[in-house]
Order: C-alpha cells, then structure tokens, then sequence
DNA sequence: TCGGTATCATGGAGGTTGTCAACGATGGAG
DNA sequence: CTCCATCGTTGACAACCTCCATGATACCGA
C-alpha cells in the first residue's frame, strides 16, 4: 500500500474522501449487522428517537440527503421490525409521522454503541482536536457543494 | 438546512463523511460527463496514463480498493472507448497490462482539468494548509480501517 | 521433473444505492 | 372553487459492492 503514497490519485482530496468514507461505513455496516440493521436504517431509526413528535419523511429524506422513495423503503424496514411506526399527522394528513416504539429505542442504545466501537479504531488516533478540525471542513465541504 | 445542525447525527464523523464526499463525487462525475467518463473510470485512465508501462489489474484493484470484477469492466469500457489497450506482459503472462492511448492521455488532461474546476468550489475554499491536514487525517482514517 | 498451491483475469449472481419520472391525496393561495 | 405546490408512494433503470467459481498461469517444495 505504502508503494502508492504520493501518487497524483492517492492526493486527491476527492479520491482519498471516498476512501475514507468507504472504510467508515463499512465498518460500522459491520458492526450493525449483529443488530439487523445497516447504515441507512441507523440513521433514520435515529433520527425517529430524538424527534419528540416524530419526523416527517420529507424531513429525513433533507437531513440524510435521500431521495424520498429511498424513505419510504427504510421506514418500511424499519416499521417491519417494529422499530418505528407511521402516524398520522393531525397538523398536515399528507405526512405520515415517524415515530420510534420502545423497542426502537431499546435497538437504537444497543446499535449506538457497536457503531461508536466500530469507528474508534479508525477515528479513535485523531485527537478530539482534529476531529472537531475534520468536523468542521466536511460540514464546510458539504454546505459549498450542495 | 441550517435547523439541523448541531444534531447528533450532523455531528458524526462518519455521517460528514459519507456526506462530503457524496457530494464531491457527484460534482466530479457531473463535470467528467461531457468527457463521456464517470470517477471510477477516470481514476483507472489516470492509473494507466501515469504508469510508464502500464498497470495490472490486480494493481489498479489494490490502489483504488475495487473488485476485480470491477476492474475488468472499466477496463473494457476504456479500452472501447480507445482510450486504454490491453497488452500481454512478457513477465507473467497472466497479467494483461493496461495501458493509456494517445488519445486516453488527451481525454486524460481535458478531463483533469474539469475535475480540478468542479471541485473548486467545496474544496477551494479550504487553505492549503486546511487541505494538506485534511489530506494527512483522511489518509490515516482510511489506513487505520484498513 | 512433477504435483500441489497460489495468483490473475474474467464471468455471474444477488443485494444495495442513486436518480428520475409519474401518480393520488392533500394543502394553500388567490 | 380553482390552480398549483407538496407529501408519500411506486416503478424503472443504471451504478456499485460483495462473493463465488473457473481457466490459465506462476511458483514452490519434494
């Protein structure tokens, strides 16, 4: 591997971002699969428990930068394992209100921390420092490319 | 946007990531397609073009953590396009080398530079400095997770 | 020299993701 | 009431990832 270092492509920020974040979300894939669920599914099921009143599917499909149809399939999942279930909204009967059950709950602990084990091997050398360093170019990154 | 931030989920390092770079590679492939290339076939012309005697495939596998089977159809969609040949290695014939035409080499810098403009804005608004830091922890993130 | 084992390129299956178009139901403005 | 926007949903299609199998070739030990 240390044979490539400093070739054209292993600097590119572009290559080595995805790299990165293939490696990512592939160890946390891993570690979430003990808990049935994989990234995608974590990141609503989060989202649904730390929304008081639920969340809209518009709403997730913004945050997670997802197509809605995508939602729409996860939350299904989700419901399915009876992690979630869809409420109706009384503010707007178009919506359909996500909204996390105790057993969602209860999954979403569990997963919270494989996931958070899973990525300390490779996020845990940074010092907090730099990973509120790193935290800030991304979000930078992300909101100047839309 | 903005009535997320500061969400556990936007917090994590793993969800900027996978975010970021989303993002980067959508610009990138945007700009590549009027070159008739998308990032993964770019990144194998860029490959076989800096290769003095081109590259096996095995190797254009290992550097950009791709299937093998990837490998063979980007390979073949170069080399339909005339844009890389494959050629057999005197040293182990079991190996076919790629490598760049003349006219993958043209394509090559035409499509550098778009890559370069389309990234411009997410990254270019990073110092230098900022990206050589960004450069130096993604690469530790992506050897760490192996 | 021979035989077993490993490696390379390739093909194929199956599942996940990204993107887009359409549709019915509902909300909101004029 | 009418026109237009929005929400959830479905369907289609291309790209991508992962794993397994195979034929050809290389390498190593007996």
């Amino acid at each position: 591997m240390e044979v490539f270092m400093g070739h054209p492509l292993t600097d590119d920020l572009g290559f080595l971002l995805s790299r990165a974040s293939g490696a990512v979300v592939r160890a946390t894939n891993a570690a979430l699969t003990s808990h049935g669920l994989r990234v995608r599914q974590y990141s609503v099921l989060v989202l649904a428990c730390d929304a008081a009143d639920g969340v809209t599917q518009r709403e997730l499909a913004d945050v997670l930068g997802l197509d809605p149809s995508q939602v729409v399939l996860l939350v299904d999942e989700l419901a399915g394992a009876g992690l979630v279930e869809r409420r109706p909204s009384e503010a707007d009967r178009r919506t359909r209100l996500v909204v996390a059950t105790d057993a969602g709950r209860r999954v979403r602990a569990d997963a919270e921390r494989a996931a958070t084990e899973a990525v300390e091997v490779p996020l845990g050398l940074l010092a907090e420092a730099e990973r509120e360093r790193l935290r800030d170019m991304l979000t930078r990154i992300w909101t100047a490319a839309g």
